[in-house]
DNA sequence: CTTATTTGTCTAGTTCTATAGACAACCAAC
DNA sequence: GTTGGTTGTCTATAGAACTAGACAAATAAG
């Protein structure tokens, strides 16, 4: 059934721990909550109960489970932060609810040339001077997201300035000109996190990333913002609502 | 700058594989495509040449980069198939334009008892009778998403002998007085591709899957159709356009 | 053609991963 | 308290991953 491979790059126990969460994930284990034993995976996936337990002790530090001794291995329920995606997606009123503090901090700012994508989302000649602007969205001190934003120069040469006295983009917007913008399109994958993730948002090798590409546009108006956010996958899910629907 | 740490169930070369890809995301080497040399980029990761090798054998047999004898390695670019979601997110008409064929083929069908979340987002009393549907949507013979439906099972008993007639879900549920059916909601989430989601995406240990949780409504009425699927990440982006803007 | 650069292949040694078995420590139930 | 079942820890060994160095083979530029 499961067939684990050798000779991957994954170790054994790496490949069953992902298992074992995408089976927590399917709902198995729902009823009492209570892994099979350790002895009893080791036969499930052919390997020896060692490996089987250097993948429970990965769970358990990633705090998906809880073992004691004698007992068992247990799930702990674990919410992601629920980080909604739609029209007027913005960084902190969508977490309002569901933590206590949320803070986007600059890490960088400069200007650039624009490059291909950069320029055709922003509908500029390519090479036009940008501002680029990189941040880090955190919840409760818990990094969440790595965002690089770009801007026209010209029109937006003062945001790192708004932006550092209000904390927020869409103030800074605002005292540039933009009154009101919306968000023209999102596209959402995925990947292994680099180690530059691993670093930003403190992540484990094996932890995974969700990358968007959004554009944000002024209402009525042309392209403003183009942004790319890396969100640690364990701790959000991405919910889009659809407006004017139910 | 590249913090590479070793035992954690990561391979160092597939470490540093998932660092070039995300160089590549980024927009680096955009500008002649020629990637550094295997000497440089082992002194850049701190590590042996063949392990840098080994990261650059596994990227070529993704189809990431092309790497010749005497000239080096250069990215080769492969867009993914976008996938749009909306509010009339259906399967094949979504890709349509971007591949020749589009299959939804079912792999099982059979009548469980709610869980908990399946329960709660159809509005049915707990352990409720429900169909459950498993299917594999496939682009150009290429498997994409694996997804598990769920539908009140007395209204949709009829449901796969409709879908075997018509190989549509859409025309199932239309022969089952479902006319018209919008999206509600869509939570996306992404983790490390199990095993089982390697056998029927036909993936390689290392890939990513992006995870999605759907609830599908009747116009004017209520949840129809409750949808868990598992896109493999690196051939798909979810597209998420907002109605009525722009 | 010649040369410098770069990838391909081989060998050997070291460190990490996985297996195997044994036994101690702990928990729950009787 | 005793028993059966379960997790925790230890040792030893085989195999895979990584390092190190050397040289062959292909490319590109002069």
């Amino acid at each position: 059934m499961s067939s684990l491979e050798r000779r991957t790059g994954i170790a054994l126990w790496r490949q069953i721990a992902d298992d074992i969460r995408a089976a927590i994930g399917n709902g198995a284990y729902e009823d009492t909550g209570k892994l099979p034993t350790e002895a009893a995976l080791a036969t499930q996936f052919g390997v020896n109960r060692h490996t089987v337990r250097a993948a429970l002790a990965a769970l358990a530090r990633d705090g998906m489970i809880d073992t004691t001794q004698g007992r068992g291995s247990f799930v702990v329920a674990r919410k992601r932060l629920s980080y909604p995606i739609g029209p007027r997606t913005r960084f902190s009123a969508g977490l309002e609810g569901q933590v206590a503090r949320t803070r986007s901090r600059g890490l960088e700012s400069r200007i650039e040339p624009a490059s291909a994508p950069v320029a055709e989302a922003l509908h500029l000649a390519p090479d036009a001077p940008v501002l680029r602007l990189d941040m880090l969205g955190e919840a409760d001190g818990t990094p969440l997201s790595r965002a690089t934003h770009w801007f026209e120069a010209t029109r937006f040469a003062h945001l790192p300035d708004h932006y550092r006295a209000f904390g927020s983009i869409t103030r800074a917007l605002a005292a540039c000109g933009v009154e009101d913008y919306v968000r023209l399109f999102t596209d959402i994958t995925a990947a292994p996190a680099s180690a530059a993730d691993r670093q930003d948002l403190d992540l484990e090798p094996g932890a995974v990333v969700l990358l968007t590409l959004s554009v944000n546009g002024e209402v009525g108006g042309g392209p403003v913002q183009y942004s790319r956010s890396r969100f640690a996958a364990d701790r959000v899910t991405l919910s889009v609502r659809m407006p004017g629907e139910i």
